[in-house]
DNA sequence: TAGTGGTCTAGACCACAAT
DNA sequence: TTGTGGTCTAGACCACTAC
């Protein structure tokens, strides 16, 4: 290892490794140079070989086969599409199942509804007080059977207090869009933040998220009707196997 | 530490301490627990602590300072925002300098534009062959004089070919959509995929990012005119200090 | 000066893959 | 059986902070 005051060895060699992954030199299921490669070309210990390698681990770069080498992994196939389009009338209206059934896929999902007050974050997304009463759902999607995404909604009960579709999976109608056309709440705007962190322990179980990368991606979703927020939700799922697509009109 | 087969040591402590941030046990600028009191609670050697604390590092949760100890970080606050109005008329056009003026700072940048031929990459996105000539733009985008967005650029020059806004900062509009409404091309619909990936060393040095956690947000963006893609860009912001949001109607 | 985090060495043991 | 990655020990040195 030349002498390099500047960044210690450890993230040189990553940077290096990095630098032949993303410039294509090392393909999607290459393998890279053995530890005891690394060692000798760099002239450092196993242990610092070993952690510039788990560097690039957690960055969801390579992956590791026990006994066998590290490898360049694959990149992620799920689509996500979020555009305003369609939400209102054929087909499935759930963003979920619109995604699964375009990916050729069976959705299905378990649900869980409560009433409670809302916390804090939810009040200020909602525009309500703290404490006001919201409907809480918990959602579970599942494609061909398997956990892909966990979801959970809240409605100001303001809005559908003692209306048939109070309880956001017993009405006739499926979907936020189509459950506030029937009440007549014309949702006209929606808003996505999307971010990445580590799943918590929970997540991780749920959906069935490697323990060594357990990155999510979450999206905090609010529906409006005429600028007043009618529902809000936090949206997780596997961050390495969803790509998130926006599709916006201009003007 | 108890006998734990299922998942390594480093990696229990790292969700234990995990848990106790997300919960809220460990507020922002909290300090964590020293080395030598993990290693006291849990029963491990110094270096399981340390690397315990390093894939929280890693993960942006917490920040070490050498000789002090280590802290649960900040929360990110630049925002961006991505929807389709205002774009066509007053104000600032380039969404950079909107929401510069939002957060009210001063936006400049600085260009260099080359025509090349259309990488694979490119040539998908603008659903032309590849070789076609483009005309590419690089972006430095500072806010009060300090970098904090990098982007790159193209267009089809079967599009802009011979009119007055073929290269991009030299004709009179500002803004994609308004150099495309002057030669008669009226862009409808954009589209933006955003990942997150570990920053290259050039962004590293021309986004003064941290080069212990050089994680950047890339945005790939694609402007249509009747379904048309007219320019398609890579944006690259430091993935710490922005959020995204992107507002849409429905129908 | 004592404590802290960041880096590194030089080993060790295990499970697993390829042979 | 040999090589590989994954985990861990028991130290060491340095730069830095707090006192």
């Amino acid at each position: 290892m030349p002498e390099r005051p500047s960044l210690p060895a450890y993230l040189q060699i990553a940077a290096d490794l990095r630098q032949r992954i993303t410039s294509g030199e090392l393909q999607p299921r290459a393998k890279l140079p053995s530890e005891s490669a690394l060692m000798r070309t760099y002239g450092v210990s196993n242990t610092v070989t070993k952690r510039a390698i788990s560097v690039l681990r957690a960055e969801g770069l390579v992956e590791g086969r026990s006994g066998s080498g590290v490898y360049v992994r694959e990149i992620r196939r799920l689509v996500r599409e979020s555009h305003g389009r369609n939400l209102r009338r054929p087909g499935p209206t759930s963003p979920f199942a619109r995604d699964a059934q375009a990916g050729g896929q069976a959705a299905t999902w378990e649900h869980d509804t409560a009433e409670e007050q809302a916390a804090e974050a939810v009040a200020v997304r909602l525009a309500i007080e703290p404490g006001d009463p919201v409907m809480r759902t918990t959602y579970r999607y599942l494609a061909d059977g398997h956990p892909v995404q966990l979801a959970t909604s809240w409605e100001p009960l303001a809005i559908t207090r003692g209306t048939p579709v109070e309880r956001p999976e017993d009405g006739a109608a499926v979907g936020v869009v189509a459950r506030m056309d029937h009440i007549g709440v014309r949702i006209d705007e929606f808003e996505e933040r999307p971010s990445w962190r580590a799943g918590t322990p929970e997540e991780v179980a749920a959906l069935g998220l490697s323990p060594r990368r357990p990155m999510v991606v979450v999206i905090q979703r609010t529906y409006y009707a005429a600028g007043r927020p009618v529902e809000t939700a936090d949206i997780v799922a596997d961050a390495d196997r969803y790509e998130l697509v926006y599709r916006m009109p201009v003007d």
